[in-house]
DNA sequence: GCCAACGTTGGC
DNA sequence: GCCAACGTTGGC
């Protein structure tokens, strides 16, 4: 999962209460379709900073929350408000995620791209601007052995 | 700040 | 249903 570290870093997710943070504001609809439909309860995410001087992974968090309606939908006053989604039929979703820990050091875009056993990876391929991407099991401990 | 690579919107 | 225009993302 990508965040702006602007806008909301892994460090703030580290100082919210509970270490907790619903992950709302996803306007997209294969990003919506991934919380509302295959992010599951206990899985881990690599916390992605995008859009910064080093983009790159840097920790790990848990899904304490699976795909519900995402409110700020709703809400005139949300910088996400969407006036066709139907509080009957909400468009978006959003998962709750909890901090698990940093990585040792920031894994880099630029390293990710180099590994060619991540060719396949989905963060790495061309024109990529998905904010909420898969990754397999075999990626996710290749990368971790990396930290 | 630039710009490529998208995704969305809306006229037709 | 097509596609041009527009807005956004995000690396560089």
């Amino acid at each position: 999962m990508k965040s702006e570290p602007d806008t909301f870093s892994i460090d703030d997710l580290y100082n919210r209460p509970e270490r907790t943070e619903p992950w709302d504001g996803v306007r997209n609809y294969q990003a919506r379709n991934m919380m509302r439909d295959s992010m599951k309860l206990g899985d881990w995410v690599f916390f992605y900073h995008s859009n910064c001087s080093e983009p790159g992974i840097v920790g790990i968090m848990e899904v304490i929350k699976e795909g519900y309606p995402d409110i700020t939908a709703f809400d005139p006053d949300d910088k996400h408000f969407d006036p066709k989604s139907d509080l009957n039929q909400p468009r978006w979703y959003r998962v709750d995620v909890r901090y698990i820990r940093h990585l040792s050091r920031t894994i880099s875009l630029k390293e990710l791209k180099d590994k060619t056993e991540l060719a396949d990876l989905a963060l790495v391929k061309r024109g990529n601007r998905l904010s909420i991407m898969p990754i397999s099991q075999w990626q996710w401990d290749f990368i971790l052995a990396l930290a």
